[in-house]
DNA sequence: CGTTTTTGACCGGCGC
DNA sequence: GCGCCGGTCAAAAACG
């Protein structure tokens, strides 16, 4: 019986829990836990219907199928380590062939401080505390806050640290972002809160380039650049240096206000509209660490564009190449996501409320 | 009144 | 050595 059951049609769980082929790889270890919360509250009642037992036996199948995604990711990632791990090596090695045991060579020759007023050091030696150990820290990738910014690294020689700071640019990222043309503002929103604090008109584009700084903590070493593309000066190009050693500020209730440089008092520019503005772009992200994602798509994405002959019709072979590309990065994505517990915290509050939503017992 | 933005000046790197 | 240029500072102004 149950007519509960049969009237409701969106019984299926329908939390996207039955993956389209897109997430296939990502859900597993995301859906983990819910899928106990499910099964625990949801299959108790004794009577089964021919429905229910359909939808546990699905459900049975979906949860052996997201265990076997799951290994799969598992093995992905590890090997994805293994060849960044690999990757690492021969970075550091071509950097000790090319410059030599590096900063010990030289120093002492150092300015004390590259700023200007003799009192600057304390601010570098404030913005790194503790947590940026990591003196040749290449992309810090996945530790949010392992990364210590270019200048700031303990290499106290001039070129060698020159040359390793040139080959830690990778925690440099860039954001095409469509704005409005007639928002003249620089504010590009991605959920984080940043001061303004210079502005300056460069050569190379007729646009000014704004330098903003996180604001939310003092220590976060991140700076973002925000510039107009000379080529098409309705898409705002960001430039982030570095990696918020803190977690995201919380999601203000009226977002406008608190991303992007504060804009909250920025009366003598047109109010820009809350939305996002992400046309030409990936959409703003929410989580920097898909925006990373975003970029590294962007950047592979290239590399698969020059891998191709650049203009010259795409082969076969550029064509699977950027097939496994997509895969690597939608896996990524996945790991990302998967490992983000507020992400998880999310989930499961989404499929509790789902199910206390579609329980009978709520009446 | 505290915080943020503006903006001119300063500093260091780099090319010539 | 000199000049150009990008990045940053910091005082003043603006804002809520």
């Amino acid at each position: 019986m149950d007519p509960w059951i049969s009237s409701q049609p969106s019984l299926s769980l329908d939390l996207h829990v039955g993956l389209p082929p897109l997430s296939r790889h990502q859900a597993p270890v995301a859906l983990a836990k819910p899928k106990v919360l499910v099964e625990e509250n949801f299959l108790q009642p004794p009577k089964k219907e021919p429905e229910v037992a359909a939808l546990e036996t699905e459900l049975q199948r979906m949860s052996e199928e997201n265990r076997r995604l799951a290994e799969a990711l598992t093995a992905v990632a590890a090997k994805y380590e293994a060849l960044r791990s690999q990757y690492t090596e021969m970075v550091a090695a071509g950097a000790a062939t090319t410059t030599g045991p590096s900063s010990a060579s030289e120093g002492g020759s150092v300015s004390p401080s590259r700023k200007r007023k003799t009192s600057e050091s304390l601010d570098t030696a404030a913005a790194a505390p503790g947590a940026q150990q990591h003196p040749h820290g290449l992309h810090g990738g996945q530790h949010p806050g392992a990364a210590a910014p270019p200048d700031q690294m303990e290499c106290t020689s001039g070129e060698p640290c020159k040359r390793i700071r040139e080959e830690c640019k990778p925690k440099v990222s860039k954001l095409y972002v469509h704005a409005d043309p007639s928002d003249l503002s620089l504010v590009v929103k991605d959920g984080y809160q940043w001061r303004k604090y210079g502005q300056k008109v460069t050569k190379d584009n007729p646009c000014p380039r704004a330098y903003f700084r996180c604001s939310f903590a003092p220590a976060c070493p991140v700076k973002k650049k925000v510039q107009r593309s000379a080529d098409d000066s309705t898409i705002l190009v960001a430039t982030y240096e570095g990696e918020h050693n803190h977690v995201q500020p919380p999601p203000a209730p009226s977002q406008q206000a608190h991303d992007g440089s504060g804009a909250s008092k920025n009366a003598a520019k047109p109010p820009s509209p809350p939305r996002p503005a992400a046309a030409a772009a990936p959409a703003t992200p929410h989580h920097p660490q898909l925006l990373h994602h975003q970029q590294q798509q962007q950047q592979q994405q290239d590399v698969v564009a020059a891998m191709s002959g650049g203009g010259e019709p795409v082969g076969a072979a550029a064509a699977a190449a950027s097939e496994l590309i997509r895969r690597n990065l939608a896996e990524q994505m996945a790991m990302t996501l998967t490992r983000d517990p507020s992400f998880k915290a999310a989930l499961v509050t989404a499929l509790s409320g789902r199910i206390l939503e579609l329980s009978p017992t709520k009446d």
